[in-house]
DNA sequence: ATGCTCCCTTAACGTCGTTAAGCTGTCAAG
DNA sequence: CTTGACAGCTTAACGACGTTAAGGGAGCAT
């Protein structure tokens, strides 16, 4: 790899070094190491390890809100906000501990505030309140990454030790004693599963309190986007 | 103080490590300081650190569910989510970092998941399927873990830089062109409201697809309880 | 007295984030 | 063509961290 760092070379390295080890292996040498530069070299490009991390968090939310733009205009909005939910859900899932590295860090690109002008007038446009729609993106962002710190921390734990997360294991933990707490183990679903019915529910529950949009809802809320395009 | 460690001990002054200088001051050379011990002493009662975090996270998963059982058994179960949810939160607020350090720990105690039954019989008893009482509790758990999170490094960046989140400020990093979104920005209620509020949109959710309880519900919610008492 | 076990000590290792100081190339001004 | 400035990197080093190794000393059973 040529010399010639620049900011966003060393978020690209350093999200690589997170995929491969996790948060613990995102250390400056290493991000450094793959760059073929030394340690300090970065302090040139970034003002300590804390601007780095928010770089990188700005870098994903950027992502979520390029793939969230293509949600086209007049969609409504539960739908949107569903898609929303399941498109913050991917990428936190895209990357090793995504939810707690990114989640709560501090936005340093002022742009990212004015990029979400475009959703909010439309929903807006749709009779939705502004102090609905915020407790609405609000709700639904908190509860994505409480449900995917969750996920990739057991994801995490079954990998370093099988036996955590085995039923039989945990069973001889629970004991005879308490059978439903016992069941409730077995009954539960894969992630996916779980996620989008806990999504439906809360969605159903926003809508009971807004209101319908006024235009009719389309069959089926649209996939998640992929990626590019502008807004 | 004098000498005679535990790991009851430990992880009490680890907890006050954490409320004075956040996750970061949680070294086990300053744990050890507080107990007037050296640090590899702490080797002998504890594995490593991430079992000193993940007792500490136990610990304060044990007093959630010490606060919860005292929620009356009866207690229609719409309420006793709301009640739930806002003991995590009070718990997670009541030290710095709470949300982030103490979610997504592994349990140390198979006591905790035994504690789970009488509740869950409870809500079973009103009519609630083990599936949806798991969604339910899952959800709500997301939420707060999510809501948390964003209050407390919400309030931990205004301690440390003021301009950060002021208004002023933000006004002039959006710029003019997007009305909506400086407007949200203007009608952010206190955590506390907005806590409320989307907690309570989301138990309606919870409420319209399981359906109401059987009994007739309390006039109001109960108060979270403050502490002790046993199952 | 002897040895055993528990609990703690001192010493040290390797790694981390970070700073200080200095080297090297590029490029504009003289 | 020389000179100086400055961007961009280097090596060296500091203090703090988690962790391990080795050993010391109190208490107690033999």
């Amino acid at each position: 790899m040529a010399k010639g760092i620049t900011r966003e070379l060393i978020v690209e390295a350093a999200l690589g070094a997170l995929d491969d080890g996790g948060i613990d292996a995102v250390t400056l040498r290493a991000v450094a190491t793959r760059l073929d530069v030394r340690a300090p070299a970065l302090y040139w490009h970034v003002r300590d390890k804390q601007q780095l991390l928010d770089e990188m968090g700005t870098e994903i939310q950027r992502r979520v809100q390029r793939a969230v733009s293509q949600i086209p205009a007049g969609t409504p909005w539960p739908d949107a906000l569903e898609c929303y939910a399941r498109v913050l859900r991917r990428e936190y899932l895209a990357h090793r501990d995504g939810a707690r590295t990114f989640s709560g860090t501090r936005l340093t690109d002022p742009e990212l505030l004015r990029g979400q002008e475009p959703r909010l007038a439309d929903w807006v446009a749709q009779g939705v309140g502004l102090v609905d729609a915020m407790d609405a993106a609000e709700l639904v962002t908190a509860y994505v990454v409480g449900f995917v710190i969750e996920e990739q921390e057991r994801a995490q734990s079954a990998a370093s030790d099988p036996d955590r997360y085995s039923l039989d294991v945990r069973d001889a933990a629970v004991g005879p004693d308490s059978p439903l707490v016992a069941a409730s183990g077995h009954v539960r679903a894969d992630a996916d599963a779980r996620f989008a019915r806990q999504l439906a529910v809360l969605v159903a529950g926003i809508v009971a309190r807004v209101g319908a949009p006024a235009r009719p809802a389309a069959e089926r809320p649209p996939r998640a986007p992929s990626a590019g395009a502008a807004d």
